[in-house]
RNA sequence: GGCGCGGUAGCCAAGUGGUAAGGCCGAGGUCUGCAAAACCUCUAUGCGUCGGUUCAAUUCCGACCCGCGCCUCCA
């Protein structure tokens, strides 16, 4: 329900719900293709406006919110003396002259700089976007919706709250603000926060420009099981740098797992075996030690290990080694048939005929595999 | 300027007060006519710099250098 959004959907004139839909879809779709479980409830802000018109108006009750002139509300800061701590934000501590960004346009209504909007008021930017409220035509603040869902589906104190460490400041702070001041309970136990994913050193920003969607990966012949390894390889709370380098490696190390996987049998082997990886997963979600438990483990061969123990691990991970390393291409029918050709020159051990064939092949621009009883065609690899 | 994260082999990356997991790349080998795949072996006296504590520091302390992020309505 942001500015950007609704200024798209009036640009496209196509209703607010339809353009936020297209991204959810997109979202659900990557999601699956990583193999992540779905959540149990994923609660939308449109969704649950009486809830977020509720948690504003009980916060106004007690003190902690109060009405600008336009007919926003605001939450207000200096109510809530544990504000910032979670940023060890002490109290604002901006300094001018540094890299302060320009004053935001609603400074005016504001009684503090630090306040932020709980509910604003409907503007004509907003179009048909709006809903009424005790203060009028408008809608949530960013941050409320939060807040509100939260407690409808989780209660008033959750045990672990995670997100982006952009986030932690003001997001998850305001949360907490909010939550807290509304319910008088401890909003959550537990944060998380995990670091960037960056690349060419960077945050990846489409302001930027550095910036990799699943579809762009595909398109390079990289699968989404590459991308998820490549994001375990590296720490949550540490950045990575993400380079198309490491999906190569990632391929590679599938790879690996699934011929190890192999020669698993079915049963009879000591699930206690991986202990080292769930120790490391425990560990602060120590990724990139959990790969490093498990390759030590395959490296010393498939002792003791059987296929349900091994899928344990796979499954914790959230990889899936059953899908193709690069799709399938089709060969042309002249293709195939050189192909055949050397084939049968194989066949006859008319070896210096299978050697040119495959000279012509590759000067096509296709690797033909050979193995026991037949061979396969792929394209061949772009120098 | 404030707050936070990080600097470990060519690349990615764990980790510990007692002498450096793992993946990729590279090299050698086994096996296949060749190629590919698979498998085996090898690859950091060193953990940003300089000091300090210690019998012992990459690991603790201090200073410094460098990279990245957040610092308010973009969610």
């Amino acid at each position: 329900m942001d500015d950007k959004t609704i200024r798209r959907s009036r640009e496209e004139k196509r209703p607010l719900a339809e353009v936020t839909q297209q991204w959810t879809d997109k979202f659900h779709a990557d999601c699956a293709a990583l193999n992540c479980l779905p959540p149990h409830v994923e609660p939308t802000a449109t969704g649950h406006i009486c809830e977020q018109v509720d948690m504003i108006a009980q916060l106004e009750k007690k003190g902690h919110a109060y009405r600008a002139a336009d007919g926003s509300v605001y939450f207000k800061v200096a109510s809530f003396p544990e504000y910032g701590r979670l940023s060890h934000l002490k109290e604002r501590e901006l300094k001018l002259g540094t890299s302060l960004k320009p004053q935001t346009a609603d400074a005016d209504e504001k009684e503090d700089g630090s306040d932020f909007a709980l509910w604003k008021a409907h503007k004509p930017d907003d179009g048909d976007v709006g809903w009424e409220s005790p203060w009028g035509r408008g809608r949530p603040g960013w941050h409320i919706e939060c807040s509100a869902m939260s407690k409808k589906h989780l209660g008033e104190t959750i045990d672990l709250h995670t997100g982006g460490v952009d986030l932690l400041f003001p997001h998850h702070e305001n949360e907490i603000a909010q939550s807290e001041c509304c319910n008088g309970a401890t909003f959550s136990k537990h944060w998380y926060h995990s670091e960037h994913l960056l690349v060419d050193g960077k945050k990846m920003s489409k302001s930027l420009g550095n910036l990799y969607t699943l579809d762009d990966l595909r398109a390079k012949g990289h699968t989404p099981m590459e991308l998820r390894y490549t994001l375990l390889a590296g720490h949550p709370r540490k950045q990575l740098n993400f380079t198309l380098d490491s999906l190569h490696a990632a391929q590679k190390a599938l790879a690996t797992l699934r011929a190890y996987r192999a020669t698993l049998p079915a049963s009879g082997g000591d699930a206690a075996i991986f202990a080292p990886v769930f120790a490391a997963l425990s560990d602060d979600l120590n990724t990139p030690g959990a790969l490093g438990a498990l390759f030590t483990i395959v490296n010393r061969g498939n002792a003791g290990v059987d296929l349900p123990a091994f899928d344990r691990v796979l499954f914790a991970l959230g990889l899936k080694l059953d899908e193709p390393a690069a799709p399938k291409a089709e060969a042309p029918a002249e293709v195939v048939a050189l192909a055949e050709q050397r084939w049968a020159a194989k066949k006859a051990k008319d070896f210096a005929s299978a050697d040119r064939l495959r000279g012509e092949l590759a000067a096509a621009g296709w690797t033909m595999l050979d193995r026991k009883d037949g061979y396969s065609l792929e394209p061949a690899k772009k120098a």
